[in-house]
DNA sequence: CGGGCTCTTGACACAAGTCAAATCGCGTGG
DNA sequence: CCACGCGATTTGACTTGTGTCAAGAGCCCG
């Protein structure tokens, strides 16, 4: 049986706005149940033809795009709590897929039913927007670090990114996190060849700054890390609202 | 004098969604005025304190994010039709600039004024999602031509996109398409050097297929240029709301 | 005529890709 | 219980793409 939204496991976390008990109620409305996937199950596909929109509640996923050459580029990790489905009005025969890494569960939003939310709800569909303007500002600062960094740079910055992700959420156990990614997901995401990745990984352990391995992301040294990838010392990530 | 939304020169591009007169004269509500800015003026820094957003009236413009180790990454460029300012309620400190590259006339819009849209009016708001969603799209597309092309594929790319969007804005002049930027622009925007982008754009130029010089960038050949830069053959600008 | 841009070109250094092979885990079937 | 196969990771040798440095050419404008 699907679990309440009034029971959200996410809601609470201090990384989400906080819902007035109406505006939980109102969600409540939308949800047309759960859906729960093994690993490796494509999620959206061609968006545009998809009636569902989705949450995640648990589990890990990725987002990419692939092209006939044979590349793939994954745009990001998706993590509890992003919504998925949004540019499914806006793209065409363009492939952006998403899959699950792990098991997933997700709550499943029709796709109609969210654009009443426009007419009867602005708040929530202001915040709809708001996620949208985060995401671009996520992407621009990937294009800056693909475009502008080398690769142990990037490396450093994707660790340290997940790595804050990841404690917002709640994921972190002493020094570590699960990271149900290979190194062929990370070098997809960082635009570097899978050896390059492994390479550059390579002197991160050996100076015990930071290690992937057996599912699990090690980081020990926070601050060199950040130094090595030329990050400013702090950044919280920024609380969003929940849809 | 300010023009009137219901005159405006860029509402009646078949880019463009058609507007009922109900919706220009909505819209018209929220103009505040006109802006006129001479190149190379800053229109947008640290978006959160602007209490402004734009459209573009006239003229071109940068959007990018600079490092306080000297680069810049260029996001997009910014040409007629485009909105300016969506994430000013998202950055924090982080610099987001977009700058002016000639003369520019821009639509003024009050930022309260842009909220009171989600409330009375459900479409225009919707419309706005849809934009962002459509950004999204755009930089996941350029996400991926930095993190898996060479610089010769990324800058076909890049010209077959500018030609393309200049084309559906009326800017073609036979071959010829009025481009304002300079090498180093475009140099940023892919995340090459200068002299690379050099080097790579001249067998373009030997062999016919493209050149920018003088302010215009022609296409000659447009199936070579797009061969080179393994792009599908065709796609059509989406057309899209206007804010 | 002489700065100060931008664009062009060449020589060289270095980062990243490619190819290939070895290693390690791990689950399966004999 | 062990051999086998498969996928992920690691490592080495070599090639290629790209950055950097430096200098010259073209051009506009005072």
């Amino acid at each position: 049986m699907p679990a309440r939204c009034k029971n959200c496991p996410l809601r609470n976390w201090p990384l989400f706005d906080p819902m007035t008990d109406e505006e939980v109620n109102f969600m409540q409305q939308f949800k047309t149940g759960e859906m729960r996937v093994d690993p490796g199950t494509t999620l959206m596909n061609e968006g545009s033809d998809s009636p569902q929109r989705f949450t995640t509640l648990k589990g890990k996923g990725l987002r990419f795009k692939t092209h006939e050459t044979g590349w793939r580029q994954v745009i990001s990790f998706v993590l509890p709590g992003e919504f998925i489905g949004l540019q499914g009005g806006v793209m065409n025969k363009m492939q952006h897929l998403v899959e699950s890494g792990t098991r997933m569960i997700l709550c499943v939003f029709d796709r109609k039913a969210l654009w009443t939310l426009f007419r009867d709800h602005p708040g929530r569909a202001h915040d709809q927007t708001w996620m949208a303007a985060l995401t671009e500002h996520v992407l621009g600062e990937s294009m800056a670090a693909l475009g502008q960094r080398r690769g142990i740079e990037r490396i450093s910055r994707a660790l340290t990114r997940l790595y804050g992700r990841g404690a917002a959420l709640g994921f972190l156990n002493g020094s570590k996190m699960p990271l149900p990614y290979q190194q062929q997901d990370l070098a997809d995401a960082l635009g570097l060849s899978l050896v390059r990745t492994n390479k550059a990984l390579q002197p991160l352990r050996d100076r015990n700054i930071a290690r992937g391995y057996d599912g699990q992301l090690e980081i020990l040294k926070h601050a060199k890390l950040r130094e090595i990838a030329t990050l400013a010392p702090s950044a919280k990530p920024v609380v969003r609202p929940l849809i």
